[in-house]
DNA sequence: AACACGTGGGG
DNA sequence: TCCCCAAGTGT
């Protein structure tokens, strides 16, 4: 279609050269929109497992992190019946690594109550896919809009940013979240809606970005509030977080031949259900000394050696310092109660967080030394 | 209504 | 280096 045939469809509120901001959006969106491994080419219905799942990872992460993963989960498991006959212990380990790891345990309660209670098929309606297990407020609206085609317009990060532009909405966030999805819904086709959603996605992505937004060549610049007033950069207003206070703690790398020491964490709370090796509370202002103390009790434990250095981890409301003790007991000494040994080889295997692999790569690194 | 919840990358 | 950010949800 030639931009001028979609002038004349609908033009009625602005000057007859101008398109809607709806139409602009999705002209754009038809020249420039990104090619990613969970859309459907253009013009094909999409697959709601694929949305669902891209969506439930892109919470928070990036795509370039989400890739990857994307394409190990559809592979393993194509299908919403496939994921739910899973065990969630499997999908924890593909998890491992991508955070936030109560996603990937609602991801797999979600797999299930879709097959049991929906027969395998993913709910049409805003309301009942926020009924889902994981599935909030954006989710919902996405995944009706992008594999229902039913006209909502999901807010997200990248939404509120332009959004917040558009209309220089003075407001901060997260108070002004209820105008900003007010003013996103005027962005919405009278059809196309996932497309318009998703235009919006892309524009704030690759245009309107957090830093030094590319205006010059966004289809909506000329009705951008911001923009005429130079001041895009200061969108979208928020009050600066506050970050949490350091907390230390110590990390036990015990081996037995090639095996390594190992629990999982409770089901709920930070990294739940994810492996670790043992180790002692991670507590603000918290000594070396009373970290050791709560070291493994362990027969035919020779001696700790404690790891130069420390390993340091950034979580999103801490830092995190940790101390690295090691020790080597003989061949079949018994693991302590809830723990398990489990061979060095298979460690890439184990629904292992970041950190634990930064703790285990640091505690069993020969060159690194010790004290 | 705040706060908990991971990780990696960019400026 | 440090701080912010990335397709938010659950409590």
């Amino acid at each position: 279609m030639s931009p001028k045939s979609a002038l004349k469809a609908k033009s009625e509120p602005v000057p007859p050269e101008t398109p809607s901001r709806p139409l602009a959006l999705l002209q754009w969106y038809d020249r420039h929109r990104r090619r990613l491994p969970w859309r459907a080419p253009p013009g094909e219905a999409s697959d709601p497992y694929r949305v669902w799942l891209s969506e439930i990872m892109l919470q928070q992460t990036t795509v370039k992190a989400v890739g990857p993963y994307f394409e190990k989960f559809v592979s393993r498991w194509p299908d919403v019946t496939a994921l739910g006959r899973a065990s969630q212990e499997d999908v924890l380990r593909m998890w491992a690594g991508l955070g936030y790891y109560s996603r990937a345990r609602n991801l797999h309660a979600c797999a299930v109550a879709v097959t049991r209670e929906h027969g395998g098929t993913f709910p049409d309606t805003e309301v009942r896919l926020r009924a889902l297990p994981g599935v909030g407020p954006y989710t919902a609206a996405a995944i009706a809009a992008i594999a229902f085609d039913r006209r909502t317009m999901p807010v997200d990060g990248n939404i509120e940013r332009v959004v917040s532009r558009l209309f220089a909405v003075e407001e901060e966030l997260p108070q002004a979240k209820p105008l900003i999805q007010e003013l996103a819904a005027t962005l919405l086709a009278d059809s196309r809606a996932g497309d318009s959603a998703q235009a919006l996605m892309d524009l704030g992505a690759s245009i309107c970005t957090p830093k030094k937004p590319a205006c010059s060549l966004c289809p909506l610049n000329e009705g951008c509030t911001a923009r005429a007033l130079g001041t895009q950069d200061t969108f979208p207003r928020k009050a600066a977080k506050k970050s949490g206070a350091l907390r230390r703690g110590a990390a036990f790398v015990v081996t037995r031949g090639d095996e390594l020491l190992v629990r999982t964490r409770p089901e709920k709370g930070l990294l739940g259900g994810m492996t670790e090796v043992p180790g002692s509370d991670w507590l603000a202002g918290q000594d070396d000394a009373k970290a050791k103390r709560q070291a493994p009790e362990l027969k035919g434990l020779s001696r700790w050696q404690r790891k130069v250095g420390v390993v340091t981890h950034v979580f999103t409301h801490f830092p995190l310092e940790l101390v690295v003790y090691t020790a080597r007991v003989e061949a079949r000494t018994r693991a302590p109660a809830s723990m398990r040994w489990v061979p060095i080889a298979t460690l890439a295997d184990e629904a292992l967080p970041n950190v634990m692999r930064k703790v285990i790569a640091h505690g069993l690194d020969p060159s690194s030394p010790s004290c």
